[in-house]
Parts: C-alpha cells; structure tokens; sequence
DNA sequence: CTGTCTGCAAAACGTTTGCATGGCG
DNA sequence: CGCCATGCAAACGTTTTGCAGACAG
C-alpha cells in the first residue's frame, strides 16, 4: 500500500490516531465501488498483504461512521455494508446480485417530506431510500 | 383468541395448515399498528394466554413473507421488524423511539424509476422507502 | 395415515466486548 | 511517556437448524 497522504489528512482532521490498519481499510474503501462488508473488507486487506483483525475492522468502521465519513446499509440479509460517504451521494441502487452500487442524484423524497410533515405531524429526522435491481453484467449471467 | 374464520382462509389459501399457532401469530399482526421483532410476537402471544415457540414464530414468518402476506424490515439496530402487508401500504414512516409506524400513500419512486432504467440500465426489481422521525406522542415525552 | 408443523436444544451467524499488549504522537 | 488502538478469545443476541414427536387434513 502506497502512503497517500490524504488518509493521513483525513483520519487527523477527525481527531483520530493514524494506524496502519485504518489507513489500509480506508484504501480498499476508496477502491471499491460495492458497498463491502465487514469481512470482505478484513479478506480485502489481508489479499493486500497486509494483517489486520476482524475487530479492529469494525472498531474502524464504527469509528468512521460516527465522524460521518461512512454510510451503513443494514441489507435485507440482515449484513451490514459499508461504503465511504462522498458528498451528495445520498441514495444508490443497488445490485441484488453483485451489490454494485451506483449513486442516484436526485432525492425525490425531499419534497415529500414537507407533505408529510402535515399530514403525519412527525417530527422527521432521516431517511432511506434504496432501489434494487440487477445490474448489465448480473443479468447478462443469468 | 377468538375462532376468526378469515384466518383459516388466509392459511387455506396459501396451502398451509391452520395451526394454532399460526392463527395467534396473525392475530397478534393484525392487532398492532406497530411493526414487531419476531420475540416481541412472541411475548404477545404468550400474553395472550397461548403457548408457542420461538422458532415457530421464526418459522411462520418466513411462511408468511414467502408468501408475501408480510413485509419484514430491518431495523438500524439490524434486528428484524414484521408488519402484516397490507393493500397499497408500500411505505411508511417509523418513529425512531416507539416504532410506531404509518402507511405513506404515495410513493416518489414510481417516476423516479422510469429515469433510472434510461440513465443506470439496471433491471429494477423493487425498492425500499422508510422515512424516519419523532411521533407527536415521543416527541412530547422529550 | 401421511406429510406437515411444532418444541426443544444446540449451532450458526454477524457483531461486540474485556483485557493485556503494542505503538502513535 | 501516556493514552489510544490493536489482537485475541470469549460473550453476545438474533436467527437458523436437526431431530423426534404431535397434529391437521
């Protein structure tokens, strides 16, 4: 693994000590664009030739969650997955098959949220939106 | 539990056998507003005076989605939730204290989709909405 | 009577935690 | 040097499974 810089910038900018371990599985975030697993990131760091422990995989994970720079998805197997949270890109649709995801740029529930607002009388904090599909390459296979 | 006849239509329907069980476990469904894990159903039913086992409740509900008689969410907390799928009910909004959640009628995503074939060329084969917030009454009590 | 369903207990699964050691700043 | 981060192993809570017996149709 190179020693880019940027790792080291972010992972102080956040207050956090910069570990070898945090900076690899930082990497292999950066290099996917499947939202991963907590073991496929352990398994992906490990192929990267270096050592890491399930445990501090998802000590790092809840870490960069907590400073906002991680998106969970809990999926509908009940796995969570992970993926680095670049601006603006709130919503995906995913890959039933592969777990490929790709942004959606538009959030259409904005201005449903207002109409809910008066029709609920909920005090609205969040919310998720997740499309799923199969993407070129899955239903080519099948 | 009263001897409701629409149960055992329900399961007949399906092709399942009308168990006791099975008949408390959908009553305790219809009974709630609120979506339930699988031990709360569970503790309903023993409340209720009946006797069941967790794995049965496991069990039956598994039926029940494969049949597509429910909808099972997956909380952040990744533990499963299970509301009985209702006509037209896609969506809904949770409180994030109590659970408590109500049907959307409207569902952003139908138009959404149609963009997202052109730009993304997956296959879309459904969706997931949930909208989060406080309930009048939990918002009241903090 | 036959095949499905249940209860029980144990296993499996992803995830979390306690504790002693290691290493960043 | 002090404290934060790590590795290990064991615990955790939810869900699943194998099996023998019970029950619906």
């Amino acid at each position: 693994m190179e020693n880019n810089p940027s790792y080291d910038t972010i992972l102080s900018q956040i207050g956090c000590k910069n570990t070898k371990s945090r900076k690899i599985i930082i990497e292999v975030l950066t290099k996917t664009e499947v939202p991963l697993s907590a073991e496929e990131i352990f398994l992906n760091v490990k192929e990267s030739g270096s050592s890491t422990n399930l445990s501090t995989v998802y000590r790092t994970l809840d870490l960069l969650e907590s400073k906002g720079m991680l998106d969970k998805y809990i999926m509908s197997d009940g796995r969570a997955r992970y993926k680095l949270a670049l601006e603006g890109h709130k919503h995906h649709i995913t890959c039933i098959n592969c777990y490929k995801s790709i942004p959606i740029n538009t959030c259409p529930i904005e201005s449903l949220e207002k109409d809910l607002v008066n029709t609920t009388d909920f005090n609205i904090t969040g919310h998720k939106l997740e499309v799923y599909g199969l993407c070129p390459k899955c239903r080519k296979g099948e």
